[in-house]
DNA sequence: TGAAGTTGAGAAACCGGTTTCTACGCGCGA
DNA sequence: TCGCGCGTAGAAACCGGTTTCTCAACTTCA
C-alpha cells in the first residue's frame, strides 16, 4: 500500500486536485455529487492529508509547545496535562519536550519549536534571573514573534515590557506568608524554612514571603531555622535529621518549600522517633496529589496547576489582539489537611 | 522582522539557494570561503530552516509520538521521560499526546499522527482486548506502516504476527507471582489482592500471577479476599475500610496492584487503628517515586519504565531492517522495603 | 431572446526547502 | 595542445498541499 496523494485522489475520483482540496477543507462550495466522488476516493485509497504540506502553504502549524525542566516532576506534569487538554479541544497539537534543566538543551529546544513554526512555546518553571538568561529570552522572543508565534511564560516572572512575551504567574510570596502565617496562627514561633534553591525565583520568592510573615508578626528570624539548598528527598531527609542528632527539637514545625521534601521530612522526623504531627508539623508546598498519600494527610500550599496551565494555553492560542502583553497572576492558599497543629504542650 | 527565506540568504550572500542549501545540510563539499559567507548572511538575517519545508521534500519528519492514558501518573510520566530522553539525542523531536483514556481520542490522535507522517507511534499502557481494539489497532498499523512509520506498543500484548508492530512488555504476570510469593515466604496466607480493572491486560495478568502463586505454595484463595475493581486512592481506601469495619482483620497482608492503592490501603489501615506493618503487611505495584515517600517506605514490585521507555524508543527509531517485527519482554522483580514484615504472632 | 448574475470546477502559481542534473574552470598526463 | 577528471556552484524539478484566477454552464430577469 503506497503512500497516496492528493493527485492520486483527483484522478481516481475523476476531478482536479483544487476540488479535492476544498472536499478536505470544506471552506468552498462543492457539489454534493462530486463531494460523494471525492469522498469515497478518498477512502478507496486510505488517503491522508500530509500536515507539512498543509503548514507549509497555509502558513499555520497548529503547534503549541511546552517546555520544563522535567518530565517526571508531578508539578509540571500537571501543567502539561492542563496545557495539553485546552490546546487539543481547540484542535492543536501539543508537542512537550522537557531539557533536563540544562541551559544549552534549552536553546537547542527553542531552536527546534522556531523551526517547527510553532504557534506558541510556553516555558515553564523557576529560574535565575541572570543578565545572560534575559539576553537570550529576549531574543528568542523576538525570533519566535518574526515567525509568527508567541512566548508565554509560567510560573516565571515577565522578562521586561520590550519582549514579546505573555506571563502567567502564581504568587510565590505571597503563598509562602499565607503558610507561615497559618503555622504562626496555630501557635508555632520556631519554624525551620526547608529547602528551595537560593538566587531562583521561586526559593527566593518564598523564602521573602517566609520573612515577611515573621516580620508581621513581630518574631524575629533564628537564621539557623533557614536551611534553603536545593528541592530533594535526600537533602531534606538530611538536614532534618543531622538537626535532630544534635540535641532535642528546638523547633515545632518545618515549612517545607513542596511536597517531597515536607514527605521526607516527615521520615526524618518520625526516624528520629518524634511524631507528626503532635511534637512536630509539617506544612509542604505545591498541594501535589502526594500531599494525600503521605500519612498524616499533608496540609500544603496549594497552587493551582491545571488552571496555570490552562491559562497558559488560553493566552498561547488566544486570537485577541489585546492578550498580547498579558500578564496574569494567580492566587495561591493553604489547603488544610492533618499534618499541621499546635506545638507540643499547648 | 520579517521572516527569511532561504532565498533571500541567498540573495544576500551572492550564491545560489542550492549552495545555501548545502551549508545548511553539511553534506556536500562547499568551499571555506563561500560557506563563511553564508554563514555570515544567514547569521545577519536571523535565518531559520523551515522544519516543514525541509519534511515534505526530505520525507523524514524526524517525529516520535508517545500517547498515553494520562499525562498526570507517574508511571506513563517516567516512561515518557525514557523515550524522549532517547529520542531527543537521536535528533529527533518527541510529541506526547494524552488520550484521557477515550477510545475516540485515541483514534483522532492515531489519525493526526499518520498526518504528520511520524517517524514512529508508541502506545503505551494496559488496554481492553476486545476484537473492536484489535481491528482498530491493525488498520491503524498498516496505515503508519504505508507513510512509512512504525507503531510501537508499550505494556501492552502484541497484536498478532500479521501486523506490523514491535511490543516491548513486562512481566504483569510474572512481578504478581514474585510479590505474592514474597508475602508467602515471610508468613502470610491470608492476602487481599487489592484494585485492578479486570478485563484489561494488566490487571488480568497480576491477578493471574496472584493466584498462580497461591497456587504454587498449595493455598486455596478465599474469593473473599480478591478486591479487584479499578486503579484509584478513593476505591482502595474505602473497600479496606469496609472490610476492617466488619469485624477483626481476617487477613494479614495486602498485595495492592499499584502503589497509589497502597498508600491509601495504608492510610485505610491505621485510621481503623491498626498499625502498618506490624499488625497489616503492604505490598505495592510500579516500585514508583512515591513508594520511598510513603511511610513506612513501601515495599513494591518494581518496573524497569525508564528502560520500557528507552527501549520503545530504540525500536521505534531503529534502522535495522530485523527489528520490525521485535518483541521485548522486561523483567520485574520485589524491591524491599519496610512495609512487609512477617504476621503478627509469629 | 439576450444580458447579467451565480454556481461549480479546472489550471497554475505558490509555500520553502532538497536534490538531481548540468556546466564551468582548472590542474594534469598523454 | 588536447582531453580528462575533479572540485564547486547554479538552474530547475520536485515534495504535496492551498489558493487565486479564470472560465464554462446554468439561472434569472427584463
Amino acid at each position: 500500500m503506497a503512500r497516496s496523494t492528493i493527485r492520486d485522489v483527483a484522478a481516481h475520483a475523476g476531478v482536479s486536485v483544487a476540488t479535492v482540496s476544498r472536499v478536505l477543507g470544506g471552506n468552498y462550495p462543492v457539489a454534493a455529487r462530486t463531494r460523494t466522488k471525492v469522498l469515497r476516493a478518498i477512502e478507496e485509497l486510505d488517503f491522508v492529508a500530509n500536515a507539512h504540506a498543509r503548514a507549509l502553504s497555509g502558513s499555520s502549524s497548529k503547534l503549541v509547545a511546552i517546555v520544563t525542566s522535567s518530565m517526571n516532576a508531578p508539578f509540571y506534569a500537571d501543567i502539561a496535562s492542563g496545557v495539553e487538554s485546552y490546546v487539543s479541544v481547540e484542535g492543536r497539537l501539543c508537542m512537550y519536550v522537557s531539557t533536563d534543566g540544562d541551559v544549552g538543551r534549552e536553546l537547542d529546544v527553542l531552536g527546534l519549536m522556531r523551526e517547527q513554526r510553532a504557534e506558541a512555546v510556553i516555558l515553564v518553571g523557576g529560574v535565575a534571573m541572570t543578565p545572560e538568561y534575559h539576553d537570550r529570552m529576549a531574543r528568542f522572543a523576538h525570533g519566535l514573534a518574526s515567525v509568527g508565534g508567541r512566548l508565554v511564560l509560567c510560573g516565571r516572572p515577565s522578562i521586561g515590557p520590550d519582549v514579546p512575551a505573555v506571563v502567567v504567574e502564581y504568587e510565590n510570596e505571597g503563598g509562602a506568608h499565607a503558610g507561615t502565617s497559618h503555622l504562626i496562627a496555630r501557635g508555632h514561633r520556631r519554624i525551620i524554612l526547608l529547602g528551595g534553591i537560593p538566587g531562583q525565583t521561586t526559593g527566593d520568592g518564598r523564602i521573602a514571603g517566609y520573612r515577611r510573615a515573621m516580620a508581621d508578626h513581630g518574631i524575629p528570624v533564628d537564621e539557623s531555622l533557614m536551611m534553603p539548598g536545593q528541592f530533594g528527598r535526600r537533602f531534606a531527609y538530611d538536614r532534618v535529621r543531622e538537626r535532630l542528632a544534635r540535641g532535642p527539637a528546638d523547633f515545632t514545625a518545618i515549612f517545607a518549600l513542596d511536597d517531597i521534601l515536607a514527605g521526607a521530612a516527615m521520615h526524618a522526623v518520625r526516624d528520629a522517633g518524634l511524631r507528626v504531627p503532635e511534637d512536630v508539623s509539617v506544612l509542604g508546598y505545591n498541594d501535589s496529589e502526594i500531599a494525600l498519600d503521605l500519612y498524616p494527610a499533608l496540609t500544603s500550599v496549594h497552587i493551582p496547576v491545571q488552571e496555570l496551565g490552562r491559562t497558559a494555553a488560553r493566552l498561547a492560542i488566544s486570537q485577541r489582539p489585546g492578550d498580547e502583553r498579558a500578564r496574569v497572576m494567580l492566587g495561591t492558599h493553604v489547603v488544610v489537611r492533618d499534618s499541621v497543629v499546635g506545638p507540643p504542650g499547648r
